[in-house]
RNA sequence: UGUCUCGUGGUGUAAUGGUAGCACAGAUGGUUUUGGUCCAUCUAGUCCGGGUUCGAAUCCUGGCGAGACAACCA
């Protein structure tokens, strides 16, 4: 079947998948009515990455195919990390990728009441105790995976002097680490989180929701079952290292619903592996730190491996849900090659990008029997890929711009460019033959002189003939001044953060990105006709790739991104 | 020396007891006014051993290997 478009995201035709077949069980055997609600549930203490953009496709893309829906809920628990900052832009990012939750954004923070109600029933039921010691004290009785951990001295308490601690710390009786509340389950369980995990920490910090109203808030593995389940939803789909804590979010799920009537639905977690994707990082604390200590210029440097990054770089929306459905989703550790992140963004953008014509190293042609001060309007395709997309012009005259390395001095025969005494075309104008060259006391080409062959223009009859070579160019007199940035990869090992001896910082990649302050662009690129659904302008560099209008553009300066190189058969011939 | 999860071309991912397929990457050729696109062809795989079966990537068993888990993080 031949790819005639990259999919829309109502004609995404999904993947199947191992988390498609055990819904498609849960469904046949009639469980939550029939209903699929998911969730995207992130904590809001940085900007989404490319790894969270395959789970908010799986999530999305699971609630739309079961004709259920999906909440975004933000897991705001920690208030020492969180910001509203991470929220606006979570959202942000959501909505670019071209996704709908439903209703309002949820907060676990809108559940902390509940919460709180329900660690009192856990007291009530003597499940649940306040422990006085210290996180070391804790931890150092927890024993390890393979040894049985020890009781705390505090364990027993009664329930009524538990429910008075914890009532005390919920009114800021005691200083944060003082004590904490912990589930009363199994310190023999070879499931760590099963020895008596903490439930509520004193916290007396302000949090981005709920202001100063609390000083204890609870765990994640406190909340983010029971926001599942008041929620409604039906599958919980995470990443494979909360596996572990599935057994957690079962036990608290039942301890509270014990006396109760049954509920409509309750929420199965199903775990799939993470991505990875090599020659970058994807750990939050990681891409935290290249920002905060000035490696990038922001979240949304284009070379990071963020949502906010990919969109600045000039990745559209189609070309990331591609790349998610390509990935497929499964259980085994995998690390997914950046190439087929390039393939999803060439595959849309030779689709939908006009073509235009732009010179990034120029070196001076000048077509010696073309009149002098004469200009004609070539007529160009703007994107040979959709005729819909129509037509422009662009200037031609007598001194012109090409590429430097469209030149070669006595080049071998496979090179199909310019050298003294060859012919090539330029593209939508005429057949030249280089005549001869200038250079400066360093040796480098100053000046290219050529003659044209007026029966040759694109079009005419004369054109038609084979000439090895195609070159794009530009009208010196009429182009454009732009500024292009060019993007390398962020690091130079495929596994920057895979060392044990070594820091990722130190295979930070130096030429990752390269500024050219002189790049010419035909005039009236801007008719050409790029219409994107979120308002940036792509276009492809005739032979060069994709570039994007960057969003710090003024219209004294105006900034290219580049996306992405065209495939270069030629330069991987060379070597 | 625990519990759980996972092993299919270089990288991903299908095949759910019946011809190991697809994508990316790589190679070759064709078309081309982009060395792009497109088209064609090729390279390359079931971790190992035993068992069940007419038949095993799939089921059983024993190894081996990888990952996760011992935060008052999520």
């Amino acid at each position: 079947m031949s790819k005639e478009h990259i999919e829309t995201p109502t004609d995404e035709t999904l993947k199947s998948n191992f988390i498609h077949q055990e819904i498609d069980k849960d469904l046949q055997e009639n469980k939550n009515q029939g209903k699929v609600l998911t969730r995207f549930p992130p904590e809001p203490n940085g900007y989404l990455h490319i790894g969270h953009a395959k789970s908010i496709c799986l999530n999305f893309g699971l609630g739309k195919h079961y004709n259920g829906a999906t909440n975004l809920r933000f897991d705001d628990t920690n208030p020492v990390k969180e910001d509203v900052e991470y929220v606006d832009s979570i959202k942000e990012d959501v909505k670019w990728l071209g996704f709908e939750w439903q209703g309002e954004p949820r907060f676990t923070s809108d559940y902390f009441d509940q919460l709180y109600a329900w660690a009192v029933k856990l007291i009530k039921k003597g499940k649940a105790y306040v422990d006085d010691q210290s996180a070391e004290q804790i931890a150092s009785q927890k024993g390890t995976p393979t040894e049985p951990g020890k009781e705390s001295p505090f364990r027993n308490r009664s329930v009524e002097e538990n429910l008075d601690l914890f009532e005390r710390m919920k009114n800021g009786e005691f200083e944060e680490g003082e004590k904490v509340l912990r589930a009363k389950i199994d310190l023999a369980s070879p499931n760590m989180h099963m020895r008596d995990p903490l439930m509520y920490r004193i916290l007396k910090r302000h949090h981005h929701r709920t202001g100063d109203k609390w000083c204890i808030y609870p765990m994640y593995d406190f909340a983010h079952g029971q926001g599942d389940f008041v929620e409604g939803i039906t599958h919980s789909i995470c990443t494979l290292e909360f596996e572990v804590h599935r057994p957690l979010y079962n036990w608290f799920l039942d301890q509270i619903l014990e006396g109760e009537p049954a509920p409509e639905a309750r929420p199965r977690q199903i775990e799939f592996a993470r991505l990875n994707l090599n020659y970058t990082v994807m750990s939050k604390r990681k891409l935290l730190q290249l920002v905060n200590e000035n490696y990038v210029s922001g979240w949304d440097d284009p070379r990071m491996p963020t949502i906010s990054g990919l969109r600045r770089r000039g990745y559209t929306p189609a070309s990331v849900r591609r790349f998610a459905d390509e990935i497929g989703v499964a259980k085994r550790e995998n690390v997914i090659d950046v190439s087929l992140l390039e393939h999803c963004v060439r595959e849309d953008l030779n689709k939908r990008a006009p073509r235009v014509y732009a010179v990034m190293n120029p070196v001076k042609v000048i077509i010696t029997n073309y009149p002098e001060g004469q200009v004609e309007w070539m007529e160009a395709i703007n994107n040979p890929e959709d005729e819909s997309m129509g037509t422009r012009t662009l200037p031609f005259s007598r001194e012109i711009y090409i590429e430097r390395e469209d030149f070669m001095e006595n080049a071998p025969k496979k090179f199909f460019r310019m050298d003294v005494g060859r012919e090539v075309r330029l593209k939508n104008a005429y057949i030249v033959k280089c005549e001869g060259i200038e250079k400066d006391e360093s040796g480098e080409i100053t000046e290219i002189h050529c003659t044209y062959d007026p029966n040759t223009k694109s079009g005419m009859e004369g054109s038609n003939r084979k000439v090895k070579g195609t070159l794009h160019w530009v009208s010196i007199e009429h182009s454009k001044t732009v500024q292009v940035k060019q993007y390398d990869r962020l690091f130079m090992d495929e596994a920057p953060d895979g060392h044990k001896d070594k820091e990722f910082l130190e295979f930070l990649n130096p030429d990752s990105l390269s500024v050219i302050d002189n790049c010419y662009i035909e005039p009236n690129y801007k008719d050409a006709g790029a219409n994107f659904e979120d308002g940036i302008e792509r276009y492809q560099f005739q032979r060069l790739g994709y570039f994007c209008i960057d969003k710090d553009s003024t219209e004294k300066q105006v900034i290219f991104n580049r996306t992405v190189a065209l495939r270069d058969s030629w330069s991987k011939k060379k070597k």
